[in-house]
DNA sequence: GTGAAAGCGCTAACAT
DNA sequence: ATGTTAGCGCTTTCAC
């Protein structure tokens, strides 16, 4: 016998299937008819299959969550908070790791029309035309966690990068730090452009010269940092930031390499305070641009995006305007930023 | 106008609904009639409804990974590899993060009993009887990532943690240690009991006598690791190995803290071969226990077990004995253990 | 309070 | 080759 439905149970019970539908999620019934069923129910085992469910209530109450690389730390954050916040609504999340394929991200869009899910937070690594004009004819509620261009009539969550850069570079500045270099990632990514401006304002900000030969554009990863870091200690810097802590750790390798000291001869700042910035040694200053803050607030968006659409079947059919929300910055001061060594 | 379904395109293309699902679904058509539906379709936007699909077609081209926190690295590099398998194959991958707490996973389990899902990959972190019986009554195909006890029908992927441990603690003996101390996980968990169990092994083959003070038991993180490393430091210690990398990284901290040089004064292993162990300096050297691999491996059993429940619907309903595969351990050798300084 | 029946969107017999 | 129809398991009117 495989799965018991509803039949085995309202035959077991000598009931019709609505009695046991009804007994079953709680609505009125006399309590011997209550009492058969769940006994039935209990017998057999029986679980309400949910895709008969979704079919019939239109919901699958499920979310889907895509982003470039489940491998970043700060994704798996995201991933944590967005998992947090569905759980305790009763959503279940559905992964999907795009590779920042934009053809990707671009089908995850369009299969929001398969109904698979009520709802996609969406977290692209760079934003195209392709990209807005999917957004616009989604066929479901989407959240994007990025910066959207203007007009794109969706919600969204972004992360303040240039705020971020100018609270490292300043405290930096402040600790004595004069010539301080700038691993930054890909110029053609949201992310790298981004921070590649915040240094820029944040270096004139404390009435530095933005100096091109201090600064390296690289992939985001550990490798990459070292590699690019190793290049650039030919313009002897006494401080390095990276535009990740991938690229600050790979810094962190090229300086101990070179038998350089953290903080003492350079010191050393990392980008999201992801759990690599407490791996190494020393752990690394870092700035959190709220990896889980806008996860959790992506996450809660979508789901008053949910209530509200629900409400406008029976209701005003009026879509809420989009809301767009900025999550705070924050430097985490360790010890890869102490004081330079006096040179007595 | 909501979501286009079958029956508007057939209106729209002049057909019945059965032509538009063959067309739609590549069987055979006249020209015509295809180009009509097609176009039908491509002007309405049309996406099947996975929904209504899965209900007739009773699967849903889903499968669960629960394990038992997405933020370890261990967990993430499965998450990858399943994903990676099951996108092959055409499947999406549901999430769960079950905080290796025993009720959630077993909700996990019963829940396979709603269709949500076509199979399940569970990942427990210590298995109980309630696990046990659980799986035999699992509504579903499932497949451990772990090690269960023998007599349960269940595919299993399990490491060998015995095997790995010697791999470390041998690679330390030949490197010249002598007093190798171990910083392990709880010792109720299926990991932390293994990896002590080999440790005592390793140690006696090395013809190393097994010292209780070198040994530590503490939560697999990174803080706990270098607490307790910092108490075996009095016991004079010429290696530390961590029982994950997370520990590794942690005694390493514990030993820069007291100015020790890793590896001339103490070397220091850890286990995973996460990406933490290059995240550091220098750089851990690690046992890499397979999460990849088993990752991998879970899926395609998951995969095939599903291939023969399909087949059985037709054929013989015999269910393929369960296998259990074990993945190989291997040693990773980074600077973090090179030679001792010979005490000259 | 309970049962009969419609229908969610789709696929697959079956009939034409 | 195409149309008609039943039915996947469930919720929800609508009568009684």
């Amino acid at each position: 016998m495989p799965q018991p439905t509803i039949i085995s149970i309202a035959e077991r019970a000598g009931v019709s299937i609505a009695s046991v539908s009804r007994v079953l999620n709680g609505l009125g019934a006399r309590p011997d008819t209550t009492e058969k069923v769940e006994r039935a129910a209990a017998e057999l085992g029986y679980v309400p299959n949910a895709v008969a469910r979704s079919l019939k209530g239109g919901r699958t109450r499920q979310l889907t969550f895509a982003m470039p690389d489940i491998g970043n730390p700060v994704y798996v954050a995201m991933v944590r908070a967005i998992q947090s916040v569905a759980k305790a609504a009763g959503y279940r999340l559905l992964l999907h790791s795009t590779d920042a394929v934009v053809e990707d991200e671009l089908a995850v869009l369009r299969s929001l029309g398969d109904r698979t899910s009520d709802g996609l937070i969406l977290c692209p690594i760079r934003i195209t035309d392709a990209h807005v004009e999917a957004l616009r004819g989604a066929a479901g509620p989407v959240v994007v966690i990025g910066s959207l261009p203007s007009g794109v009539p969706v919600d969204s969550v972004r992360a303040d990068s240039v705020a971020g850069v100018a609270l490292a570079v300043r405290h930096l500045y402040e600790t004595g730090r004069r010539r301080i270099a700038f691993v930054n990632g890909p110029a053609d990514t949201v992310p790298g452009r981004k921070r590649g401006e915040g240094y820029r304002k944040a270096l004139a900000d404390c009435g530095l010269a933005y100096e091109p030969d201090l600064v390296a554009r690289t992939d985001f990863d550990i490798e990459a940092g070292a590699a690019a870091t190793e290049a650039l200690l030919d313009q002897k810097p006494d401080a390095v930031f990276g535009a990740n802590d991938q690229l600050a750790l790979g810094a962190a390798r090229a300086l101990h390499a070179r038998g350089l000291r953290i903080p003492q001869d350079v010191a050393v700042a990392g980008m999201d305070d992801s759990v690599l910035a407490q791996a190494g040694w020393p752990p690394l200053t870092s700035v959190d641009l709220g990896s889980t803050e806008r996860g959790k607030r992506a996450a809660e968006l979508l789901l008053r995006r949910l209530d509200s659409a629900r409400a406008a079947a029976d209701d005003t059919p009026e879509t809420p305007t989009p809301r767009t929300t900025t999550a705070p910055p924050r430097l985490v001061v360790r010890a890869s930023t102490g004081r330079a060594a006096t040179d007595s």
